[in-house]
DNA sequence: TCGAGTATTGCAAACGTTTGCATAAAGATG
DNA sequence: CATCTTTATGCAAACGTTTGCAATACTCGA
């Protein structure tokens, strides 16, 4: 059986009460406790080996110095990053952090994991790379717990998000490509139905508009994120003649498209330039290096996390991104069509 | 105010205890509550939006449904898969999970890690690729909480844990090149002072010892198990005329090697072969393909979270290893010398 | 109609801590 | 010496739940 703070009381002839203020080391209206006491005190505890139990703290303060995140499933390539800037803030405010996994597609395990969370009467949830159910936006809403999005920005209102513009990111991609002399530019690997997808795709539109570029939807090949699906669409691409570019969903399905354009006997970037999205440290290991389009992770968990802290209203924004060079992208003059 | 089971009682017309039982659905001994009384109790719980309060169950019953991990400052990339196999077991039984960070170095950061954890009456810790100062460690057995490591195997037997045999590891990446025909192999990349480190190159040096090999320490290259020393290795590496194949200690310092020596025009697997470790996704996405001795991740997640849930004696015990076969080794006849 | 048996519910203590208020002791002031 | 402050500590309620035991209400056979 565990050390009680009555234990210690016990041995060292005084009340719960003196404990409990000396442990947690309360300064009292008046300026406090004999330093006698005190030595005292922490000396039995430590030889006791005393530990608190944060259950009886928190069902008696009713306040919790934890934060909750709920991660997709599929735990995202990125994901780690914001994590890392979460525990960043979290530990210098000395908040635990816990995790719970929801799926992405299934209502189901959304609100398993929404409850799991909301039980522990957290100090607030950060929901990482998901979009909820109406149904389970309505359950967070009602929770009376701060919350906010990471990675996708939700469309309502009083869903507060910390996200890149996903219609920037989709045009800053196909923009550059346009920029280095391309035209006929594809888009895959995007998961097209999600929010982030649809975003990009019309950042993608956008951008062919601006340039007086038509838009052919058999240059659109939608997948989901994945390294796998970068290889797919290379598939697909190798039949389309005039193509010279493409925008990739992800890094990841990046990796695909040139590594299965290797196989196929095309060169990167003579035969086909690429940009991926996202900047991660996968746009150097791979081979040519990625040109790509750089999010701020790590960035989109400190301010996350920052906000969920300091208990003021919570406010949507959005956070940089930039174009991170790497080899991956050829200039085209227009006489070699 | 949120609502409790209090409330639920008074306006149901029952006592706490009717509500608490049929919320938690306990078997009485006799059959049962009438149906009525459920469904009212039910119906009113969702109107009121009720939610448990975790605090007060692990209060009352001593017991929590969570598991804490406890991982390195800098989370390693295969992390991710153990902590997939963690938490796929632990939904199973419908346990949370919470994470602590702690420094691999700082004493400190690794005490206060274990306290967060240790606070909240946690049913289990889990330790990823992390070995605890002697303090530390017997701060973690006095705690009375079950706890095993996972990834790194620990020297002191009352130190349980899942990991691979890294030894093995060693040795069999080392014997793969040698049966390929090499006979000057470095070892670069691993964090020698450490206990997998160490192991991994008394595995190799097993390995050339039993082909005849003299060992030459200016094969060995230490470093972090990071993409950076990769590189660095090879720059080092350049200077070696003979040499034909590389133990990376990771499958990023692979990648690292492999990048860097195409960038010094040697050709990879030709010139110089590499193996790596882990067999992490990674190998696929690099070109190349690796080929490196995979180890057993979720597995290792699985396996220590049953053994933290049932609540039996926890064993040690090591996943296995195999050769997972990529590009990065060509075979080597001897007559090319 | 009377128990006996059973089905359904309530009582109250307990978990370990915090904290507003009360109190005792000691010192200061007149 | 009486009174007032100040300082250091204790009392007891409260947080929301679970659960052993007790109690009530019903059913049924004789």
């Amino acid at each position: 059986m565990a050390t009680t703070i009555k234990d210690i009381a016990r041995i060292a002839g005084v009340s719960p009460s003196t404990v409990s203020r000396i442990l947690s080391n309360k300064k009292t209206l008046s300026s406090g406790y004999a330093p006698e006491t005190i030595s005292k005190i922490n000396q039995i505890a430590k030889d006791l080996n005393y530990r608190k139990n944060r259950s009886a703290i928190e069902l008696v303060t009713k306040t919790s110095q934890v934060l909750g995140i709920i991660l997709p499933a599929s735990p995202t390539n990125f994901a780690q990053e914001i994590i890392a800037g979460i525990q960043k803030v979290a530990s210098l405010h000395d908040i635990d952090v816990i995790i719970a996994y929801a799926g992405e597609d299934s209502e189901l395990l959304q609100m398993q994991a929404l409850k799991t969370i909301s039980e522990r009467s957290v100090r607030g949830i950060l929901l990482l790379g998901i979009t909820l159910s109406a149904t389970n936006a309505q359950f967070l809403r009602a929770s009376d717990i701060p919350y906010i999005f990471l990675s996708v920005a939700q469309p309502e209102p009083d869903l507060p998000f910390i996200a890149s513009n996903d219609f920037d990111i989709g045009y800053q991609a196909t923009n550059y490509l346009i920029m280095h002399g391309h035209r006929e530019i594809a888009f895959v690997g995007a998961d097209i139905p999600s929010c982030v997808g649809q975003l990009r795709l019309d950042g993608y539109r956008q951008a062919l508009k601006d340039h007086q570029i038509a838009y052919r939807a058999d240059y659109v090949i939608p997948g989901n994120w994945l390294y796998e699906d970068g290889i797919q669409a290379m598939n697909m691409l190798e039949k389309l003649p005039h193509l010279t570019a493409v925008v990739a969903g992800s890094d990841l399905v990046a990796a695909g498209v040139i590594n299965r354009a290797r196989q196929l006997h095309h060169h990167i970037p003579s035969d086909l330039s690429i940009i991926g999205i996202d900047g991660t440290a996968l746009c150097d290991i791979i081979y040519p290096q990625l040109t790509s389009i750089q999010q701020s992770f790590y960035e989109m968990g400190v301010k996350g996390t920052e906000q969920l802290i300091r208990q003021a209203n919570i406010t949507s924004s959005y956070t940089p991104i930039c174009t991170k060079k790497g080899g991956s992208v050829a200039t085209r003059n227009k006489q070699n069509e």
